[in-house]
DNA sequence: TTATATTGTTAGCCGGACTAACGCAACGGG
DNA sequence: CCCGTTGCGTTAGTCCGGCTAACAATATAA
């Protein structure tokens, strides 16, 4: 039927959102989450990359070659998930992924100079986005804004749930 | 934990999160968003309640009956995933679904003294998890925080697709 | 030794955001 | 008056991220 657009929606009669949503800090926070995601997602995927990429890039880059699991707990992304970005970052000759001889259930991931390279590529692309995401703030805001987010989470960070 | 790993020797099973993604802030800001919206969603369920559920009853009590339509522009909820909500807010007998009379496709939903009483917990109820979420802030930043969150929202809320 | 824990891996669940399509009703021209 | 267009409610289904469960291989502790 009305194949083509997707079916638009308009403002004409301005809708508005309820005060009492509208002041609601979680509320707030999860659809800026949100849109900042997006917007995330969108920049990374413009070179071929995703969060979690960065998140392993990074980590390995300032402390060195690690386990699986190792990485897991540091950038907190689940061990069941981490394989695929593994295998991503591998195919894309970022990482290497090499059995430990010292303990053989473990695998060492290392970063390579493509890698490397990469990840100061991600570096400008993802603080590109971040001005982006920020852009309505000033300067002290952003540092503001920043830190409260910090401190929320750190404060409720204790009650960590690592899988059982 | 027992990791005689040879070069990544860490202390006790703190491994640290990198620098680099500590200070992201549309890192912490996805964190923060989860953590905050687990909590609301657990909180939320000891009222058989969804954070949908919160919004719906709101936007009643603000605007009066609407259409289901008319609804979906003021929460943004999804319209498609709206009649799910509807129908699970008339089954607790909180709305009632009536065709309009006036307009044959559309549905007035009006809300019920039952609803309204349910609403007023859930304004309880979600107060104190905001504050629970909030505790590390004080009154000030708390506002600050509120405040900053709806620049950021409504700065990019307009430009983006409102509910294309 | 036997028991327990850790590691990498596969598979799958769940819920939220979002799209597509459909039938129906309304509205506005011609 | 019919007709194309638009808005409405509804169903179904996609996609993705967080998360759990289970398993084989290995390491460590009792």
């Amino acid at each position: 039927m009305n194949s083509g657009a997707p079916d638009t929606a308009d403002l004409s009669g301005g809708e508005a959102t309820p005060a009492r949503l509208r002041n609601l800090p979680t509320r707030l926070l999860a659809l800026t989450a949100l849109h900042s995601d997006r917007l995330v997602t969108e920049g990374l995927a413009g070179a071929d990359a995703r969060q979690w990429h960065y998140a392993v890039l990074a980590t390995l880059e300032e402390s060195g070659p690690a386990s699986q699991a190792e990485l897991s707990r540091r950038t907190r992304i689940y061990r069941s998930d981490l394989v695929a970005v593994i295998n991503e970052l591998a195919d894309r000759g970022f990482v290497e992924r090499a059995p430990d001889p010292a303990d053989r259930r473990r695998n060492v991931i290392t970063m390579t100079g493509q890698g490397r390279r990469q990840l100061h590529r991600l570096d400008e692309l993802l603080a590109a986005i971040e001005d982006d995401v920020l852009a309505p703030l000033t300067r002290i805001e952003r540092r503001q804004f920043t830190e409260l987010l910090a401190r929320l989470l750190d404060h409720h960070g204790r009650s960590r749930r690592r899988d059982a």
